[in-house]
DNA sequence: ATTGACTCCGTATCATGGTACGTAGGTTAA
DNA sequence: TTAACCTACGTACCATGATACGGAGTCAAT
């Protein structure tokens, strides 16, 4: 016969005797009957199908409840593809907003990190003097005490094509890491254009030390101009 | 006097009574004393700074573990600026971790968008079919069913420039989308060098099609070639 | 002295997706 | 028949980062 015990579809599925229980007690699935007299229930393999798609479902990064919305449409008569559709866009726009957090995470830590000397004192490090914020925080530890740059006139403009950006916080990150660097008066990081603009002075830094910074930080100049 | 009740602190800090006890609890701030008698706890300025450093932290993704750490690291006098500099990192390389797996999931369900019919039957719609994998899965649903191209020699090649991809992941997702086109035979898209080279039948779809199946998709075609 | 605001502390609750344990009963092969 | 293994079910527990509740104590002002 083509019923099975628990352990058997739970084997069939991928999955453990306890995680179809739990799905049971969600009620993503049915709790199939005990034929006659026993105690013991019997699993039709639809149910093997059912937790499959359950699993799908979740590596596409629906939640339980959203699954159960899934599966609920999927018995409506009624139901529309374009009701599918609709979850699967909004789903595509929550995975874009916790990209871009962890995006403006990633570019806040990248940022910190170029600004810290890498070794000595903690006293100096710039990552824990971010986090030591004492009022409102602008995580920014470069805005401040950068205002050094040099005298007017003897500044320099270069134009750099940068490949491996890829997006906007990649631009930011480029954009931190050059107004950090010694020299630099001023930097501008297209992401749209591949391109950064820096003025700085070639007293104290070169070209080659700029490109350098662009590509420490894992990206590659394949032109530079003006 | 410059001590603080648990309230005024945590007003101070910007979190709630509550928050300033379970830190305590979990050893992430100390428990100051009730001076001479009373049953009240003074709090010292320092700890509205922890608290405040803390919530930085986590602003930066770190959980209250990693936070545990940085703080006994700030409070060692051993400890080196690149000790902290080695945990941003690995936090940078969890927050690309992440991220990558949520273009992951983001560019299955673009490709699963890209192939869904958008209205009709549930039973035809490429979402819930790609969840209704019988074995082990690809969650492709373009690879079957598409073996149906045309005569050899009558095909056509185009390469066309593409600005406003993010990463590989935007690559993946517009061969995807080109791949399911009728009248396409082949499609590679490059990351990096922000192009596709599309095969396709002049007879069934032709070069406007092709760029405005790309631009449905959020992407510029910037130039055309061959 | 009493009211009202605050504090202390332990414990429970939330969401998320399960895993694990204990007790009781069912099934199967030696 | 009896050991060994399965099943049913309820409940507790894991991590994560808080928030909420309840009873008792403290403190200043009225």
């Amino acid at each position: 016969m083509s019923t099975l015990t628990i352990g058997l579809a739970a084997r069939a599925a991928g999955v453990g005797v306890e995680t179809i229980r739990f799905y049971q007690r969600r009620g993503l699935i049915a709790r199939p009957p005990k034929p006659s007299g026993t105690g013991i229930r019997r699993y039709a393999p639809e149910t093997v199908q059912r937790v499959r798609f359950i699993r799908q479902a979740q590596h596409l990064g629906f939640t339980l409840r959203q699954i159960e919305e899934l599966l609920s449409l999927e018995a409506n008569p009624e139901a529309d593809c374009s009701d599918v559709r609709l979850r699967a866009l909004a789903k595509i726009e929550e995975v874009d907003g916790r990209i871009g957090q962890l995006a403006e995470i990633r570019s806040a830590l990248v940022r910190l990190m170029a600004a810290c000397p890498g070794s000595g004192a903690l006293g100096a490090c710039s990552i824990l003097g971010a986090m030591r914020v004492s009022e409102s925080s602008t995580l920014n530890p470069l805005a401040r005490g950068r205002r050094r740059a040099g005298k007017r006139g003897t500044m320099k403009d270069a134009n750099f094509r940068i490949d491996g950006m890829h997006c906007e916080g990649c631009a930011q990150t480029i954009e931190a890491l050059l107004g950090a660097e010694r020299g630099v008066e001023h930097a501008a990081v297209s992401f749209e254009a591949h391109a950064a603009q820096v003025r700085f002075d070639p007293a104290v830094v070169d070209d080659r030390q700029i490109v350098s910074a662009i590509e420490r930080a894992g990206y590659k100049v394949v032109a530079q101009s003006r």
